[in-house]
DNA sequence: ATTAAATTCAAACAATCGTTTGAATGAATT
DNA sequence: AATTCATTCAAACGATTGTTTGAATTTAAT
């Protein structure tokens, strides 16, 4: 027997990337984990704290890398850290999402894509993340004014929005791109280009 | 007696963008419109056919006005066209759709969000906007590989396409951004840093 | 081996889903 | 005024939704 708790995560972290939060009913994913519907209720409470389990599972851990990486350049940068470390250390983790699976990246996009209830309940998990990564970007900026530094944020992270929700189709456009991990690099230099100062 | 039509038109929309296909009753639709239940199928034949013909009025409306700014600016170009007129006849069009709405922009941008089913089925009415503007950046970058300026176009929608989804919850974060119509400004002259030659 | 706790199960719950029906009402045409 | 067509309406359709129940089963501890 495997462990039923992780297929039910594995199996809706596929679905709800796919379909989204309303349009997966759990009875689709305790068909395709191979599991009795009562687990899901046993296990997380409730859909919605299936929900939050799936995005609190790689949300986490993409958070512990990215604080990582941050916390060794700004460690390795005497005085001004350089603006290329700080958005390494935002958008790598995302290579290896991508290397996961597919469907992952989707997943955590999803969050900002749920109806405001759902929004509400979990975008405080971000609160972190955008704290310490605005606050080094503006080391790194040392004369832009802050609004223009929070743009710039907001910028990178609608980029890179952008490209997740897209990493399915754009294939099918652009059959020539290159695979989704080394989009994410092109994705790197290409908004370091815009936001350099 | 108001238009039923549109009035069902107007209310889904709103719907629509907010909690997304899947997410959205037709029975909230039509409480918000104050019409009978029967009139979306009599009307829309179907959910999926009102969700079609709501993202078709916008998409058609804010095409025409893509199609408009580009042929206008590729006229009034003798050789090479500017990258920057391209870019902003690509967006600029968004500052209109924020004017009439905070929820038209999201709406179109929920196309790219829902399930795969519903995503083949709409995805083809932007066939001939990336047709268009990918031939005149290939003008515009005459010296870009075919992929690259792929790249850069598929770049340039993923911001847009970011900021859209982000686009209510910016100021909750950032309070001193301006507001959504000119943060597509400031889109417009971010992105042009960026994939400029 | 016995007890206790954790987990799985089939079955049913009430609520809501999108859609259909056929009669009632409206407006337009002959 | 009579007829035709388009639209609106209340009511019901079967299907699916998330959740709960209580017994059966497995696992762990005594």
């Amino acid at each position: 027997m495997t462990n039923t708790k992780e297929s039910i995560l594995d199996v809706a972290e596929c679905l709800f990337a796919k379909n989204g939060y309303a349009g997966t009913s759990i009875r689709a994913i305790v068909e395709e984990a191979e599991v009795n519907i009562a687990a899901i209720n046993y296990h997380f409470i409730s859909k919605e704290g299936l929900f939050m389990a799936v995005i609190q599972r790689r949300f986490k851990e993409i958070e512990r890398q990215r604080f990582s990486k941050l916390d060794f350049h700004l460690k390795n940068s005497s005085g001004k850290p350089a603006l290329e470390g700080i958005v390494r250390a935002f958008l790598e983790p995302l290579k290896y999402a991508f290397d996961t699976n597919d469907q992952v990246p989707k997943m955590l996009v999803r969050v900002f894509c749920e109806s405001e209830e759902l929004k509400d309940l979990i975008n405080p998990i971000f609160d972190e993340t955008r704290k310490r990564f605005l606050t080094a970007m503006k080391m790194a900026y040392s004369k832009l004014p802050e609004t223009e530094v929070q743009w710039r944020f907001q910028y990178m992270v609608s980029a890179m929005v952008g490209l997740i929700i897209f990493s399915e189709n754009i294939h099918k456009n652009f059959a020539s791109l290159p695979e989704n991990k080394d989009l994410v690099e092109k994705l790197i230099t290409q908004t370091l280009e815009g936001i350099q100062e």
